[in-house]
DNA sequence: CATTTCCTAGAAAACGTTTACATTTGCATC
DNA sequence: GATGCAAATGTAAACGTTTTCTAGGAAATG
């Protein structure tokens, strides 16, 4: 009865409390229908024996893996990072583990992990926007297993949305700096290819400013990665080529305060010359100067509300799929009216 | 043949290829010795059956998961969410899949965890720092799983770290302050309680003060979260009580933004009245005005090296184990001689 | 006291792979 | 032409659980 080396098995812990398999397997999974003497033998043995239930075996039996994936861009932001972090807390709590993923915005990339995670045998999988191969949303529907849109409200046809209309986003960016009567404006988005948050936070931007009467293609947009450097390349492309705008919009804190950064050592100033508005309002919109005025996204709710509908029963779901969060401008000093 | 509902079975593409399931499981994984034609109707029929194995069977058999997991304080700390992003990203090259954990520098909920870790059947556990409940090395050890310390070059005895020493990064920032002529000191240590990394930097601080002549007990040393707000109490508290030090060195550079804000609030000036020395070089060094000055932790190196580790072969992890990365000065502007 | 009911616990058959071992086949050798 | 050998494939027994079904008592009922 070498028990030392592999680590003790269900038989062991049964064998040492003098019962059948099937009674400690129903003590460990809760089973309220055994006695409560031959229930503390169990407990007992189990501790005794340092016993950990296979976890393989015990999922291959029950078709059952309390695994979630999650396929993000990257951790590197923190957006997803935080979003992550609460998704994880939330899950944890009911002893479901989370697999995590980047894919770097390829959404090739992403088809490959979710088949990894589909092979793992994940019972749910948590996805960034509402952009993804066709191929990767039937395998998911193929296989059962429901999936969930963070950082947007555009709901699939068959899953859930846990997010915000990065359109009206974008529209309510533009309607704060018209308000504050700028007229001249511009742009920094993310990359669009293949992601519809960017794509969508542009377009809001444009039509409101459309509908106010610019004229969109007068609009210079500018993409970047969200990284410091490439908001300050891409503010210098704003303020060097045609007409100089007074408001921007930033894709991201990140972008705003790469731009901020450019202005300072360009003498440009903000807000005096130029009015910057990010997006996310990462912990960074408080340590640029001036303060970035910026929309908050709310990743740890979005965390924290999927891991909800992910753990919720099936009849639960109907209710909590498709969930609009409310995206809120927070202004601080990057943003003042147009200078006369 | 009803496929359709629980998808194909290793028998249905045996059944196809109009061979044994044992044939199939060895063109799945890669047994050279199979006929080509053979492989070829297998492969064929694989696709065509859309065919995902099951991970928890072929785990079961083999005893071999391809799971790894990691746990670590906390994602919201761009430090950790870097870190983890490089593993991921390293080991899915592989087609190893990372399970994450957030503890919240709690070790007794890291033991929970760890617990839940080894039920899934990891290979190998990440682990940051070297603080940790006995029983939680005691059950990994005993599991034949190994595992890896992060974020400290203080190994564990069967085991690897991939790290840093946090005693000598501490004396270096004193030193680096000694010699631009200061003699009172501060510091703003992150919470050291169950946290090696924390009390090691202090440590080495206060070390090299008294190396130097200084009386330990005279440098004030306050404690506080990693978040701007606790930064800007604990400069507060540093600048208020006793005499003022015009030498401040911050665990982390989200305490010493905080740090730095306070004394913008107070008219304090930076580095004119007070240097202040950070640590991490996260991407706000660069946004707080004055840029800040920090040591660089290599956080995406350690995810790399960590996976790298967890990856190699038996043999090769000999020569891996134990590795110490370096720890830069990045001197920005935060930092100045000491005024006479 | 016989019969039913209820509850607990055991026996044994899965779950979908991998793999040790056995078998077949084709070829070369003597 | 028999024999041996190597390579390719098949057979069947695992892997460690869960769960269905059945059995054994004890308690309740008539």
């Amino acid at each position: 009865m070498d028990i030392e080396d592999g680590g003790a098995k269900l038989v062991d812990v049964a064998r040492l409390a003098n019962c059948s398999p099937a009674t400690v397997s129903r003590v460990l999974n809760g089973n309220p229908k055994v006695n409560e003497v031959v229930r503390d033998r169990v407990v007992r043995a189990t501790r005794e024996l340092g016993y950990v239930p296979n976890g393989s075996a015990r999922a291959l039996r029950s078709t059952r893996t309390r695994l979630v994936g999650a396929i993000i861009p990257t951790l590197d932001h923190t957006i997803y990072a935080t979003m992550v972090d609460a998704l994880q807390a939330r899950l944890s709590e009911k002893d479901v583990s989370l697999i995590i993923n980047t894919s770097g915005y390829d959404i090739n990339l992403e088809y490959e992990q979710a088949r990894l995670l589909v092979e793992r045998g994940v019972e749910s999988v948590v996805l960034v926007g509402s952009t993804h191969l066709p191929a990767t949303l039937a395998m998911l529907e193929q296989k059962r297993i429901d999936y969930v849109y963070t950082y947007t409200s555009r709901a699939p046809e068959s899953g859930a949305a846990v997010g915000f209309d990065n359109e009206k986003a974008g529209r309510t960016a533009a309607r704060y700096l018209l308000d504050l009567g700028h007229s001249r404006f511009g742009m920094i988005a993310g990359i669009t290819q293949d992601n519809d948050r960017a794509a969508g936070r542009r377009d809001g931007f444009l039509n409101e400013l459309e509908r106010s009467g610019m004229e969109r293609a007068k609009v210079p947009v500018v993409e970047g990665a969200y990284r410091l450097d490439d908001g300050r390349r891409c503010m210098q492309r704003l303020m060097e080529e045609g007409t100089r705008p007074t408001a921007v919009f930033c894709g991201s804190d990140i972008l705003a305060a790469g731009a901020i950064k450019y202005c300072h050592a360009a003498g440009i100033a903000v807000p005096g010359e130029v009015s910057i508005v990010g997006f996310d309002n990462l912990e960074i919109a408080e340590l640029t100067s001036p303060e970035l005025t910026t929309l908050e996204v709310p990743a740890r709710d979005m965390g924290r509300i999927a891991a909800d509908y992910i753990l919720a029963s099936p009849s639960q779901r109907l209710h909590l799929r498709r969930r609009e969060l409310a995206i809120r401008l927070i202004v601080r000093e990057t943003t003042a009216p147009v200078r006369r």
